[in-house]
DNA sequence: GTCTATAAACTGATAGAC
DNA sequence: GTCTATCAGTTTATAGAC
């Protein structure tokens, strides 16, 4: 009758031996996590099966199942485990520029130093991470795609607020362009270290953290800071074309 | 024995008469790239399958085989079909400004303007294929990547060497950063147009064609302008960290 | 918690009739 | 140039033994 609960309680202590003996028991779910995490960046999520990641991860087809539900439990999984603990970072950076600096609006380059720097220090400790972070940006899995950039819309507000006090001048439409273009160049620099060297002929490389951070800052301060266009007589809302 | 050519032969003449009379003969390959166009776009690559493209273009699933040779030749057809002429548009835009100016060096924003208005034109005209574009850049297939990007490298040098002209005192390495970024910002606007109204909140959209590039153009050229670093004592190739 | 075996569906490509 | 039929290989997910 209930031969199957026996048998299965008996398993229970022989599993437990063999859990206190081979070296990584619980380890499995981290190491699937680091092999998934490294083939969707070098691969592609979509043309990962779940068979090469259990192959590299010397782990059995169904763990995935077992562990993270489906393959998209997985790559959920894979995303938050590194995107929120960065994201924390920014804001404690932010909150530490602010202690620092009373009630006085931050400098522009300290804002901007912690929007960029733990990002831009993951490129260098996990490539793989930060490539498929970029991915994921023009994912084209709308529910794979909200639940990214969901992780990043209390930050985006946080430091929206921080620039707005520290360019009182700029209206809030302009700074949302040029937010969005900083957006494009600090991804770009996560996803494109390959075409970074191809283009530059070798002369840009992503290895010095701190240069390609203070780089960005300079291009992107500038950017912000850029004069307002003269507006145009009549519609103060449409900008004039190029020449 | 070649009964079979016989019957090959008069279904030629049966053909002829079928593709006479039916209103889309020849265009079945142009429907094919449309179709391809906006599914890769709307659902990525990976995941749009030969079936369901000549399903949507109303053809047959060996009309891709047929006619591309493949699914990656489909593909390769699908970029193609745009990405030089958009390329040809840049150029030309340069070389007229170029004409107009004669010998002094170029305003930076006419070069900006050259390089960034015919795609962000294309985000109009042809949304679809400006997010597969944007998509492509980050393409983990190494030879579609590069397939890719190769289009883009005649355009690359010669704008290169119009900023380098009209930024007479950046160091090349500098040069080669802040294109990054530029490009980067360009990118990003190619895919993102979702983003763009999310992270708003509705302020930002993608309707008016000349702001955008305006408003690009501002951005880039103050970023390309920023004054260089102070050289730290030593080594003049390392830069120092923010603060 | 791990494994094998297998289900059920889908993929790109192609041979051969028309 | 188009079509049907089919091959051979994948894929994710799961049932059931251990």
């Amino acid at each position: 009758m209930n031969r199957g609960r026996v048998l299965h309680a008996e398993w229970r202590v022989v599993h437990a031996m063999k859990t206190e003996l081979s070296g990584d028991p619980i380890r499995i779910k981290e190491r699937i996590l680091d092999v998934a995490e490294r083939l969707f960046a070098e691969n592609g999520i979509k043309e990962t099966s779940v068979r090469a990641i259990t192959a590299a991860a010397d782990a059995n087809l169904a763990a995935v199942s077992y562990h993270f539900g489906s393959k998209e439990g997985l790559i959920r999984a894979v995303i938050a485990r590194r995107v929120d603990p960065l994201n924390v970072e920014r804001l404690s950076l932010l909150d530490s520029y602010e202690a620092e600096t009373g009630d006085a609006a931050l400098p522009l380059e300290s804002i901007l130093h912690a929007f960029f720097a733990p990002s831009i220090h993951h490129c260098l400790q996990h490539p793989h991470f930060m490539r498929l972070a970029g991915r994921m940006v023009s994912e084209p899995d709308k529910e794979l795609h909200r639940a990214f950039i969901s992780h990043f819309e209390k930050v985006f507000l946080r430091f929206k607020g921080a620039l707005a006090r520290a360019l009182p001048n700029l209206p809030e439409k302009e700074l949302l362009w040029r937010m969005h273009f900083l957006l494009g160049a600090m991804i770009h620099t996560w996803t494109n270290h390959s075409d970074l060297e191809w283009f530059s002929g070798g002369v840009l490389t992503l290895t010095d953290e701190l240069e390609v951070i203070e780089k960005l800052i300079t291009f992107c301060a500038a950017g912000l800071r850029a004069p307002l266009p003269a507006q145009p007589r009549g519609d103060p809302n449409n900008t004039p074309p190029h020449r």
